[in-house]
DNA sequence: AATGCTGCCAACCGCCCCAGC
DNA sequence: GGCTGGGGCGGTTGGCAGCAT
């Protein structure tokens, strides 16, 4: 059985490079009928194209809302810190990153920021430091300002983030916590727990492995608004479900994770809830 | 001016996911 | 549960512009 024919593969089907004309039928029908559809499309608007072939131009090029110009180094710096969280998931990268497509991110990857890391630049120890308050600014906790402000704004296919992974033993080393305490956790919340964090973060790893040691990364959420806290989490991306591990882990006592203080973290349950039970869909 | 090389980026391709049936 | 089609994604390609020789 051979491979399905590609859509863009039928007879009479127009391929290459986008004329103004095609250009301006595209603009003309989605400023009528909105995006969607994208099958039917070509059709009603007179175009010899294929669907994908509308949508990918109307996204990657014809979206009033995209930036054009140069990246800046903050989008650089940006693009590099959620390539380091993310892996090559461009639009989850260009998610964050309005008025970007994940075509641009993609190439500009591809084309500059891979060998200027490669090459040793200093940028490429970004991943290693702390986020700069700039960076922080643009990376937002819960759903970015550009998809649930602005309906005419690229939507990514975000992934719903509800359960943050609670770490093994093993791992604790890591959050700079001493084996004692990672003892008390035991002592505390029973095998069991440390099972299921066994089990959570392999699964994490295998759903979320960016690291060649497959060890992912820690995501330095900062802390949310309001709380007295500030653990670095392990979060997993792509997964709903409930947060029943990481609330039980909140009625842990006097546990210092990277030096912040966890005896308040019950009272910031609530404040992590606004995320964790959200079902706005957000990095 | 002609030619070759390099980098950029728009567009294509193939695969995957998911909703609808 | 299986099938199908639409939509979305990441990887790759090919054309073009700019630069060097």
């Amino acid at each position: 059985m051979g491979r399905r024919r590609s859509c863009c593969s039928e007879d009479g089907i127009k391929k290459g490079a986008w004329t103004a004309l095609e250009d301006k039928l595209l603009i003309s029908y989605i400023k009528t009928h909105g995006v969607g559809k994208w099958g039917n499309l070509p059709k009603k608007a007179g175009l010899k194209r294929c669907g994908k072939s509308c949508r990918l131009r109307w996204l990657n090029y014809l979206r009033p809302d995209i930036k054009r110009g140069n990246i800046t180094q903050d989008e650089e710096e940006l693009i590099i810190r959620l390539h380091n969280l993310l892996g090559n998931k461009w639009s989850l990268i260009a998610g964050r990153i309005p008025g970007r497509t994940d075509n641009e991110i993609k190439n500009y990857w591809n084309t500059t920021l891979a060998k200027k890391l490669k090459a040793g630049s200093p940028k490429s120890s970004i991943g290693n430091g702390p986020i700069s308050q700039s960076e922080e600014k643009n990376i937002v906790i819960g759903p970015a300002p550009s998809q649930k402000v602005q309906d005419n704004v690229i939507r990514t296919k975000a992934l719903r983030c509800t359960r943050p992974t609670v770490l093994p033993l093993h791992m604790f080393s890591s959050l700079d916590c001493n084996n004692d305490q990672a003892m008390d956790i035991q002592t505390h919340m029973g095998p069991q727990i440390i099972d299921d964090a066994l089990k959570f973060s392999n699964d994490f790893m295998m759903d979320f492995n960016m690291e060649e040691e497959g060890e992912g990364e820690q995501v330095n959420m900062g802390c949310p608004p309001n709380t007295s806290f500030c653990p670095e989490i392990q979060v997993e991306n792509g997964m709903t479900g409930a947060s029943s591990l990481f609330e039980e882990a909140m009625v842990i006592d006097n546990l210092v994770v990277n030096g912040c203080d966890l005896q308040n973290i019950g009272s910031a349950v609530g404040s992590w809830s606004c995320f964790l039970d959200v079902e706005e869909e957000w990095l």
